[in-house]
DNA sequence: CTCGATATCACGGAAGCCAAACATGCTACG
DNA sequence: CGTAGCATGTTTGGCTTCCGTGATATCGAG
């Protein structure tokens, strides 16, 4: 076994050409050279230089050994600046609930990366309260999510709201124009995954007092929910942002009444500023920026 | 500064998720855990776990510095492996005479680098002079060159003669069929650059008793020797099978008398068997082969 | 209070420093 | 031509500092 110790002092050695100078060169007692030299080729049963009496070259194996471990060093110091000088680099955990992986998401990640392109992002993409837990468990260093329970401590930062429409597929389905909640109701609907705020929030527009239960289909996929009902298969709630990011696709919004209006959705971008102050802060500066293009945007797409 | 040990123990306490489960593991107290990570934390100036009455956990830049110094240590691992299994591995320093590299040394290479995936080679082309005195000073693992002065304790092994002629560009000089030494001797000559061997026999064959010394001119790139060839600057001495490579160039070779004939050039390849025997006996064994490939060969290009 | 965890304290061994010994090549002188 | 002296470099022996062990103190949660 070596260290980094060894290869640098081996090093030094080569370097220099000697162990006297590279006592000089590292600082250490000639001695102590000497010795740890010898013990490492004891240690690893391979002789690295060739002594002389005027000297010592290095063997073809120690030749080996300071090409191939040099860059160990290297790399071990690039890892120790970037560590102590606040360079932003690793892997920054995000987790997003999907409806922000199709609007601010991919801005917020391209002002990141040109910012800080040490770092490296890994995305879990999840319903809002499973990505809570996971922030809350230190699996995540930032996330993305509607405020369910917000656990204490927590930073929190809101970002633009969400609105929900209800889409149809063009000329499956024959409603009210604007259509009520008895008219929605009484078709297949396809929302967001079941145990979500927003699928309660569509329970609790359509269930009171009605004889037939509402039948709600959940799908943590927006892809599956856009595909379903560009089948036919129901209509769905769906963000106005996302059926823009779509122009063509068929869709269709309903003219619904005030009373059958779906509720915003309020996303914040949530980090613990005891574990991740500084990221946090710089993830949340991209977020808000990203949100702020994301409403000229949303001007831009309205155009259309 | 970090070293290796702090990372495997920092990885220990990660895995099994603490101090006392990572003194289990690694077979160290503790106590010594304890200790050296809150010494690693004051060296490095940053907090790598976050401590409770409970338990610790990562902080953000304890996740980075696993997260990054991870493969150092596997890396570190790979090359001792390497190192003490005797695996073939590394840079091996060659140097070749220009000849050789039109000749056996793509055959060698490729033979080495389909055995020895992990080998590298680092190839230098000079005289054979220089190449010598590059090997006696440790500048090199192998050479293949002429012998010259030949330093004690090397091996040696002689590869197939190379062969060389007299040739000139088609038509541009008017030469009696065979020509003599005196017809050769009065006309501008391209050869081998000064000081090298064959370069003396040249001149050894031309000069005896002339009244103006041939204009011999030298060239330590076989390229520019060719070039200088087709373009009619002169006749030039050309190894038969760099121009057999060649072959739609306009070189033709000049039929000479026996006594204008030039001798054969006897390469060889050595190494120091004390430096590196085993990096040695192999690339001897692949330059031998290959140099039987060549007769093959030149068998082959005599038939076009 | 008890349990399960980390932090701290006194003690032995490896790694480092200093000084002196040892090996080798070079030079100059008898 | 042989050899003493010197210059240069490595290795070897005493003495201190840091790392690892074991037992003990401390702390927080249930």
């Amino acid at each position: 076994m070596f260290g980094f110790r060894d290869i640098e002092i081996i090093r030094a050695i080569v370097r220099h050409g000697g162990f006297r100078a590279a006592s000089d060169a590292t600082g250490l007692a000639q001695s102590a050279i000497s010795r740890r030299v010898r013990h490492l080729e004891d240690r690893m049963k391979i002789s690295i230089f060739e002594r002389d009496g005027r000297g010592v070259r290095l063997t073809a194996a120690g030749r080996r050994l300071v090409d191939e471990a040099e860059i160990l060093v290297t790399q071990r110091d690039r890892i120790l600046g970037e560590l102590t000088q606040g360079v932003m680099a690793g892997v920054v955990r995000l987790g997003v609930a999907e409806t922000m992986t199709h609007t601010i998401l991919p801005r917020m990640l391209t002002d990141l990366r040109t910012r800080h392109p040490q770092l490296r992002f890994e995305i879990s993409v999840d319903t809002s309260s499973q990505i809570s837990q996971l922030l809350i468990d230190d699996g995540l260093d930032v996330a993305i999510m509607m405020r369910d329970q917000l656990p204490r401590g927590i930073s929190m930062t809101p970002l633009p709201s969400v609105t929900l429409g209800w889409f149809a597929a063009s000329s499956h389905f024959r409603l009210p124009r604007p259509a009520g909640i008895d008219d929605l109701a009484a078709l297949p609907i396809v929302s967001f995954p079941k145990g979500t705020l927003p699928h309660r929030q569509v329970v609790n527009l359509l269930s009171p007092g009605r004889k037939t239960a509402a039948a709600i289909h959940g799908s943590a996929s927006l892809a599956t929910v856009l595909h379903l009902v560009r089948q036919g298969f129901g209509i769905g709630t769906i963000p106005h942002d996302i059926a823009a990011a779509w122009p063509h696709t068929g869709l269709e919004e309903i003219e619904v009444l005030p009373e059958a209006r779906l509720p915003d959705l309020d996303f914040s971008i949530c980090y613990m500023p005891e574990r991740n102050d500084e990221i946090g802060r710089e993830v949340t500066r991209a977020a808000v920026e990203a949100g702020a293009d994301r409403s000229d945007n949303e001007i831009n797409t309205a155009h259309n």
